[in-house]
DNA sequence: GCTACTTTGTGCATCGGTTCACAAAGGGAT
DNA sequence: ATCCCTTTGTGAACCGATGCACAAAGTAGC
């Protein structure tokens, strides 16, 4: 150990972060089987990369291995929890409670490990009121009480697009830095700000573009793909 | 025939795709705004990129602009609705109506432009001949003759987990080879088929390491970030 | 203890993508 | 027609991520 004394690096690349909660989900179907210790390939192959990115991604936490073992799944389960931030409690408030919003307050793996919705808010006077998935849905002028008062941290924006931007502003302005958001909308935000975005028709326009490629577009080509 | 007397190079860098349906949004809505022509440097704000960046990722289509004036927004939506193949009718199925399907088959920007909503699939008896978003569930018995029947080519997972894989399988048989996987786990295919997958705990797991970070982790280090 | 075998951790070459910076190309004014 | 201004398109440097290939480090058997 030649510089410093801590086990863990503290910058990990962003590629390698993205991949963590794949090696995890694909940890807790091993340990859910009691399968005791993994090794890289076994790993890769169930998370569906290449063992020696995987290898890689690892390094970045520590040395957790055992070379001609392999690594203990309890073990590596806990470090990259921890090194992901889900040995703490997260709580989410999710803002839009339209089709989506309710189906999100709904989906099971959300709340599942760390994340727990805390919050369900709206504008619509139809709507707020109502209790979906055990929660009372708050009305929007609550936005700042309600974010404040029950310590939400992640905000997730299931609005129309109209509203996203305003919304956003708000729960940045209470202290707010991490947002998930579904509109369809490019966000402005400080950059201290992170916000992830999940687009449905940006994904079925990517797709839509290879499925062109394949049945032959203009000037058909056969590629290696 | 190697550069010139084709437009366009068939070889476009999957970075640039995934960011084709972002100018085009933009570009969509300053149609809309009644504008004529952009600047590489507006659309790159609309858009949220570097400005360098788009005129790269514009390029790669072919030379579309003038210098000294911009691009003209009609016919550069034309350009890029084309290259993703917009300018025909996409068929998709949405296997899996639960909460997600649900909102997926009500989401007005799913069908929006290219797209239409053609199928809505499930093996719940409970859901199956219901009506939603004007739609008949069918069974997913139906499943191999609805994907014939409709031309169907791409399709949406939204089941569980444990049937997605099984689902894939099935629609992989009959021929289709484009899929928007909403279910969390890693689905394995040919790789003559395009996977796409959206995750949302993944996403949320992503903000929670940064968000950890920023409120100051076991010891906290100031970073530039 | 020594040898054979397994699997990790990583140095290194490579690749794709981003960004800078500028020459080339056009428009408009005079 | 010439000059100046704007903006594109792109060569080239840079940066992060990927994947190969192997030495280091461990286990197991004798």
């Amino acid at each position: 150990m030649k510089s410093t004394s801590q086990p863990r690096d503290r910058g990990i690349p962003e590629a390698t972060v993205a991949r963590l909660p794949l090696y995890l989900r694909a940890l807790h179907g091993m340990a859910e089987r009691g399968v005791a210790t993994v090794s890289s390939e076994d790993l890769a192959v169930a998370a569906g990369v290449n063992s020696a990115k995987l290898r890689k991604d690892l390094s970045h936490l520590g040395s957790y291995g055992t070379r001609g073992v392999g690594y203990d799944v309890e073990y590596l389960v806990y470090q990259i929890s921890r090194e992901l931030g889900l040995t703490q409690d997260w709580a989410v408030a999710i803002v839009g409670v339209g089709n989506l919003g309710r189906a999100l307050a709904n989906y099971g793996g959300f709340v599942s490990r760390g994340f727990r919705v805390a919050a369900l808010i709206d504008a619509d006077p139809e709507v707020v009121g109502d209790t979906i998935a055990g929660l009372n849905v708050e009305h929007i002028d609550e936005l700042e009480a309600v974010v404040k008062r029950r310590g939400v941290s992640i905000v997730v924006l299931a609005t129309p697009a109209e509203a996203a931007q305003a919304v956003c502003d708000r729960v940045i302005a209470v202290g707010v830095t991490s947002i998930l958001n579904f509109a369809p909308v490019v966000l402005s935000v400080p950059d201290t700000v992170d916000v992830r975005k999940v687009d449905l028709s940006i994904e079925l326009q990517i797709l839509a573009f290879h499925e062109q490629r394949k049945a032959g577009g203009p000037l058909m080509a056969v590629d290696s793909q």
